[in-house]
DNA sequence: CCTTGCGAACTTACGGCGTAAGTCTCACTT
DNA sequence: AAGTGAGACTTACGCCGTAAGTTCGCAAGG
């Protein structure tokens, strides 16, 4: 009788996807300073240096973690509009991108692509291209997209708070700090506009995607 | 005789502005990540330890610097109607960040703002207000505004090239990469497109600017 | 059955990091 | 002349990424 090609070991075997799904949830827990290879190591139940069986060095980790997370996001559907696959490209975007705040500074400028991200663009270029857009109005349009929804996460990602209430707590204590009267706009929209009851900055998302795709489709005539 | 107050010493006082400015040159020469205490130290002629008299920690070192770019940004002039205002402001973000461009992560997220950057938002807020934006519109205006152009400066910022020759070439061997026919868009876009003699990625902050500032003046009514 | 090869784990070590804690020097005040 | 305090220096700690070398156990070949 033939020995099992994979006996069940005690240990279950360590691969490049497991060490990267725990690296990424690490990064989500405490965000990617506290992602160490010897923290990683001890998450998976391994030495640091054993990780590296797995992955080239921690530039090639960040690498696998950002396609994973670019993984998550929703391709445009087959024969979907133009404009409803863009928002809900966005809205899942927006949505990955508030679950890993840590990929944030990462997924638009990693140097090497990994399939799902290749994936992603490609898509979302056809997307388009299929509608009618010319290639250079296609290169516009994503370009626009893009640094919209990057830049709103980055601006959404260190506001120190989550909740409306304490969003409007910390606006009145920066008000209160500009009594003497510098910064009078400042002070105004912080105590006139965002201590408003029921204010959310996530909101102003929405106003500047609509911007941009109702100038899209102006351009695209 | 009485002893001057300030006798000249062989070594220049070390001052809080002097780090800031050493460090400031440190990280537009080789990056976020060749800039430790050790070397910055080096850099004024003094051990690292000795930054601690002037700065609180390495957190507060980055918050002085992000200020100290803040105030190499353009204001609005005093007369200047909104659009040319917000023009300008967006065109000298955009040259400043590309001079720093280890800054560009950091600007929009500092939780500490100094008052260059206490300045500089109040002025743009001021502008708006005086033009008769409301309330509402000014903050949707701030914020698609500066979500466009850290979005923007973040994807300009790894793009590993700078010239349109180094761009022409890399986007040819990636295409080369994809001759198979798994990302077709990305390939078309690629040879009949980025190759174009001219392409220069920085040429798109034209079109979105203008598109975004399209949009306001619209809803400004 | 034994050997051998090999991949995946482990161990050790190095140089660099931010910074806590303590010390020395010296110009200025009193 | 003595005292003070700021600004420099020294030492040390616990992290970090990873180069280099070692151990171990399975699987195939003789």
């Amino acid at each position: 009788m033939t020995r099992r090609t994979t006996p069940p070991q005690p240990r279950e075997a360590l691969t490049r996807q497991r060490v990267l799904l725990a690296a990424v949830r690490l990064a989500d827990a405490g965000g990617l300073e506290t992602l160490s290879m010897r923290r990683l190591g001890e998450a998976v139940g391994v030495e640091a240096m054993s990780l590296y069986n797995h992955v080239a060095n921690k530039e090639d980790l960040l690498d696998g973690m950002v396609d994973l997370v670019f993984g998550e996001v929703d391709l445009p559907a087959p024969g979907e509009p133009w404009r409803e696959a863009m928002r809900r490209r966005a809205d899942s975007m927006r949505l990955v991108l508030s679950r890993h705040r840590w990929a944030i500074g990462l997924m638009e400028s990693r140097a090497n692509p990994g399939p799902a991200t290749l994936r992603h663009h490609d898509a979302v270029l056809g997307c388009l291209r299929r509608a009618g857009f010319s290639l250079t109005l296609t290169a516009h349009a994503v370009s626009v997209l893009d640094s919209y929804i990057y830049g709103f996460a980055l601006q959404e990602k260190t506001l120190p708070f989550d909740t409306p209430e304490e969003t409007a707590a910390l606006a009145e204590s920066i008000a209160a700090g500009f009594a003497d009267g510098q910064y009078p706009y400042l002070a105004e929209i912080a105590t006139a506009h965002v201590m408003r009851p029921g204010y959310s900055y996530g909101d102003e998302f929405t106003f500047g995607l609509d911007l941009v795709l109702d100038g899209l489709q102006q351009a695209a005539g």
